[in-house]
DNA sequence: ACAAGGAAGTAACGCGCGTTATTAAAGCGC
DNA sequence: GCGCTTTAATAACGCGCGTTACTTCCTTGT
């Protein structure tokens, strides 16, 4: 920067002006053309490192996530990434392995980075507890909660959902829709559930509890559940399968498959998660909905500037939809 | 720092010699061990980013790739990660999206940061130019090379990947292998048809041109390669089929169950890129190649290791093998 | 002609730390 | 008791930059 300095004739302190163009310097264009040819000519750039030194000011987030691995949090790092970039901050990410030991020792390496926030991401929606050094730094929480309930977090409208994959399978005509879920003590399944019942309501259907089978998450686990829904006699068959995510659909495809079925004439399917490689390459495509997980990460970085600039948060709990995406299973 | 040499009735040097292990300093027990309680009753953290100003060592590698989202890119970040987290280093990601004028921006920024190294990922085995500027800084790069060949890189070993899956299904006692490749002008495409051909060879059996077809990467061109392979007379047919990658794979499934024909009994199946949520839950469960992308992750971190240290590196261009992953479809 | 005010630019300090040169005290042999 | 070495610790500088307080020169109005 001395160098820039020298060979555009002026001091340092100015150069440092036009870098910053900061509010309040009169730099004339003549000066200012001087000095920005000169820092092109020695091919200066300045250190990012010292400047977050003096400013007080290191432009790192956080991102904590369990695996980087997995396409979960691989989109919710692009999500983050992306809009960090834009705002020239940049992400420091760490992966906890889901060990505690790691998740502290990577909370202390960021700590000690100064990062300006903490995105603490989780695989699957559920509840969790940080480290006690998280309170150092504005945190907020993806895809998750926590127990005590302090922390802003941003989440899945598991609920709405539920609701619009129900809703689309009432559109196509169907009335006895099955519904293969999770297992029905995470907040996904009980979201889902209870926007799956609501959408029945809605169309005047009364819901059937016998109609909704926990598939317990796993390809298998569906097509176990599937095979006993498509066995029933025909008038208490259902005519729709909705899945607790696209893996489970896979399962359900096979049992339809296999009783020669045909997808979508015989039996409709919707899944969940929209798990690109398996949804998008299934014979038919699988309509499913879509975790809006590079929208959360999108999201968390918004509220942490914001929580960074020291503004107060206007939602302390935002959800955010998913969104239904159109394939040929219904 | 200073608050802890007072506390301690140290100074500041003396804190800094305890907190870097300064070899050569003489540091008594007692002394050490007050400043350590000092450390630890005010919560005192480093701060990262003046030492790195002083020391005149950032810590920072910087990684870039296409896109973090997609299997392969998450699969080079968490090795190259957890390799260069264990080593007190860290990694300044960015995504190109391809598009050359993000790339240069990120360059930029990882300059500024002063990054100590460059690892510089593809999503395919090709060939790449950088942008000049990566000169300014030890570069490697992965899953691909530069024309001018001047860069140390690491890539698959396509050709023993190739060799291996052949070889497989020879042990198995097929004879006719058909091989549904990729665009057969890919770096990836060759080697691997090296490789089968040499394995073929290796069993004494001429390799028959007409059993290569090109699948074009695609599901849908795997079907069309696969219906075509199958249709043939009986002793023109092959028994197995080594397929481009693991969609490509999905297709030729496709095309087998609908001529009633079984996996891995009639008709035995390998894939390539073990794209876990395709491979592992097909039905019957696909036996397929990984690349290595964990592994190169790792590697680029050790080879960028060793140029920032400024030690010469062994091998200019390393490969790495493609494990087998067994399952059921042979 | 002169004060007032703005335009253009600078010297100097501090951010939090690593490091070198130096000092002061303590131990040791005789 | 004296010189010499080792041990223990420190003052002071610099890393590359942002920022504040200050100076100098030119314009403008009267």
């Amino acid at each position: 920067m001395s160098d820039v300095a020298r060979l555009a004739g002026v001091s340092r302190t100015t150069v440092s002006f036009v870098l910053n163009d900061k509010p309040g310097a009169a730099i004339p264009d003549e000066t200012r053309r001087r000095i920005l040819e000169a820092i092109d000519e020695l091919g200066y750039r300045p250190n990012a490192g010292a400047r977050a030194l003096a400013a007080n000011r290191s432009g790192w987030f956080g991102l904590i996530t369990e695996i980087v691995t997995g396409p979960f949090a691989a989109e919710v790092i692009t999500g983050a990434q992306s809009r960090a970039w834009g705002d020239r901050r940049f992400l420091l990410i760490a992966a906890s392995e889901g060990d505690p030991a790691q998740e502290a020792a990577a909370l202390d390496q960021m700590l000690e980075h100064r990062v300006e926030g903490l995105l603490y991401a989780t695989t699957w929606h559920r509840a969790v507890t940080l480290p006690k050094a998280a309170r150092e730094v504005p945190t907020v929480l993806v895809n998750c909660y926590d127990a005590e309930g302090e922390l802003p977090c941003i989440l899945p409208d598991e609920e709405s959902g539920g609701h619009r994959a129900t809703r689309r399978l009432l559109d196509a005509g169907h009335t006895r829709i099955g519904f293969i879920n999770l297992d029905p003590a995470i907040p996904a399944a009980i979201g889902r559930r209870e926007g799956y019942e609501r959408a029945l309501r809605e169309a005047g259907i009364t819901p059937e509890p016998s109609l909704v089978i926990p598939g317990w998450a796993t390809a298998d686990g569906a097509y176990t559940a599937a095979c006993e829904l498509l066995d029933r006699p025909a008038a208490a068959r259902p005519t729709a399968l909705f899945c607790g995510n696209d893996r489970m659909a896979m399962g359900a495809y096979d049992a339809i498959k296999e009783r020669g079925l045909r997808i979508p004439h015989d039996v409709a399917v919707v899944g969940f998660d929209n798990q690109e490689l398996i949804a998008a390459y299934l014979r038919p495509k699988l309509t499913t909905l879509a975790l809006p997980f590079e929208a959360m990460g999108t999201k968390g970085v918004d509220m942490l500037a914001a929580l960074a600039a020291g503004q107060p948060l206007d939602t302390h709990r935002v959800t955010i939809d998913c969104p239904l995406l159109e394939r040929s299973s219904v």
